[in-house]
DNA sequence: CCGAGGATCATCT
DNA sequence: GATGATCCTCGGT
């Protein structure tokens, strides 16, 4: 699906436009270079769900999330990690899709430097891991993939997708809205 | 491969 | 003052 449609999907609700994700191209501009991947793992979180930083309202933090489809949402967390939100629906809604896990396209050399020593199936499998990789951090926060430096791109058409339960929440942890790649190597976790 | 424990701090109660 | 949409290391299997 091209990147054009994608927006109008997001528009519909995270919930709806989770898997068309799958397989969409994420690209990131900067000084150091650029670095684009594959997404192949998403979560949906909404203003309805306990687990979703948005469930007790606004707060300075998670403004973005109620900013409209196509904002971006970078949050600190854990003392140490960024994980990176693509905001849906309505503007004041308070649902994003969190990018969990990269196929590696562009800029892996760029990826290991940011990332350290780790395996490559280690760059990009994991939400706070494509994040460090991808060189993404809270000065995305609250743009919009239309303008900022961080968008995405024309993709690959996944293969079958696996919805299943959420990962790493203590709340809500029924809930199926995760959504993944059958078979790809960068998922985080198989269920 | 798997589970336990520590790191480290912005945000919220 | 407590917690977390995580990751890494280390030990056991």
């Amino acid at each position: 699906m091209p990147p054009n449609s994608i927006f109008r999907e997001l528009e519909k609700g995270a919930l709806h436009a989770a898997p068309l994700l799958l397989g969409q191209k994420l690209i990131h501009h900067t000084s150091e270079g650029v670095t684009s991947g594959y997404i192949v793992e998403v979560e949906v979180y909404t203003s309805q769900d306990a687990a979703s930083h948005t469930y007790r309202g606004e707060t300075t933090r998670n403004k973005a999330m109620f900013m409209g489809a196509g904002t971006i949402y970078v949050y600190f967390t854990y003392g140490m990690h960024y994980c990176c939100n693509i905001v849906a629906g309505p503007a004041g809604s308070g649902q994003g899709i969190l990018i969990r896990a990269l196929e590696p396209v562009e800029g892996i050399a760029l990826m290991r430097q940011r990332r350290g020593t780790v395996t490559d199936r280690n760059l990009t499998n994991g939400p706070a891991k494509l994040a460090q990789a991808m060189g993404i951090t809270k000065a995305l926060d609250q743009k919009s993939l239309h303008d900022a430096t961080l968008w995405l791109g024309d993709g690959v058409v996944p293969g079958e997708i696996v919805q299943t339960t959420r990962i790493g929440i203590k709340q809500a942890i029924d809930m199926p809205w995760r959504f993944y790649v059958a078979g790809n190597p960068y998922v985080s976790k198989i269920s």
